[in-house]
DNA sequence: CTTGAGCGG
């Protein structure tokens, strides 16, 4: 047989109607040159009626030599062969559970078909915040305020909760840890002189002393940024702000329902000259595809 | 067009 008569034996060249797409388990490792195209197509003969079928197939060797391959396999009678002498015991053990009224190897597997939901838990309107609004006797006893309110900052009871505290912007001043703890009727005596009261790090000094400065925290040194593209969001921010200074915070404004980018977020800097700095540079710098504004921001109205 | 969500002893 000479080599001008042999025919490539690849996959493509038995299956025309394939789109040339690229499979990526067919794809050949590609160190080396291929010869395989220079071999006879393999050649399967039966299986005839015994069951018996033959594959003769070329390849090269290890050293580069044709090599011819012939494999004789007898169909059936090979599988139940190939099963192990446990294997075949364990076809005979008898069937249980559910198991029991099924045929022989009708199904292995079940399908189940019961249903999940799946819910955010914050998500509005959902069920967990229907019954947090119907159920929470929380809410109720609310209505009559003053309740259990008392705020970690300044000490005073039912009036707001730390976070909206009138003093929550002041810093307090460092001052030494008092080891007696809170109790309530410490809490209520939180103004008073007595020696060991816990006294709450808001009313430590500063808020009430005369004569003591006191500082602002950075919310001062809030940058607003708009005309943010789409896909910015808050790490992007960082690194761009970054370059000026220590940033305490970054914030970028996302639709909840979409959980798209407004297109407008918040950069506050520890030190004010950083983010004045920021804002000189970086207002009308091109960023994506757009210009950004970045300007002072206004304090947040609640 | 365009200034923030959410938590809780």
């Amino acid at each position: 047989m000479g080599i001008d008569t042999l025919q490539r034996p690849s996959s493509a060249s038995q299956k025309p109607s394939q789109s040339n797409k690229v499979r990526w388990g067919e794809l050949e490792e590609d160190d080396g040159e291929d010869l395989n195209f220079l071999l006879p197509p393999p050649l399967v003969i039966g299986p005839d009626e015994n069951g018996v079928k033959k594959v003769i197939e070329y390849k090269f060797n290890d050293e580069g030599n044709k090599v011819k391959i012939t494999t004789t396999t007898r169909i059936r009678k090979l599988a139940k062969a190939r099963l192990s002498k446990r294997a075949l015991e364990r076809r005979s053990w008898p069937k249980f559970g559910d198991a029991v009224h099924e045929d022989v190897g009708a199904r292995l597997t079940m399908v189940s078909t019961e249903e999940i939901l799946l819910e955010r838990p914050r998500a509005p309107g959902s069920k967990a915040e229907e019954t947090k609004v119907a159920g929470d006797p929380l809410s109720a006893l609310g209505k009559g305020g003053a309740v259990l309110m008392v705020c970690r900052t300044c000490g005073k009871k039912g009036d707001h909760w730390t976070s909206k505290c009138p003093y929550k912007d002041l810093a307090p001043q460092p001052e030494g840890f008092i080891d007696k703890p809170a109790t309530s009727e410490t809490t209520a005596a939180a103004s008073g002189t007595s020696k060991g009261t816990y006294v709450p790090p808001g009313a430590r000094g500063g808020a009430e002393r005369p004569g003591q400065e006191m500082r602002r925290r950075n919310e001062e040194n809030s940058v607003r940024v708009t005309n943010l593209s789409e896909d910015t969001r808050e790490p992007d921010l960082l690194e761009l702000f970054r370059t000026f200074g220590a940033v305490s915070r970054v914030y970028v404004a996302v639709d909840q329902k979409t959980g798209m980018s407004r297109g407008f977020g918040f950069v506050n800097f520890v030190n004010k000259e950083d983010a004045e700095r920021a804002i000189n540079k970086l207002n009308g710098y091109g960023y994506d595809n757009l210009i950004l504004r970045v300007e002072w921001a206004t304090p947040r109205a609640n």
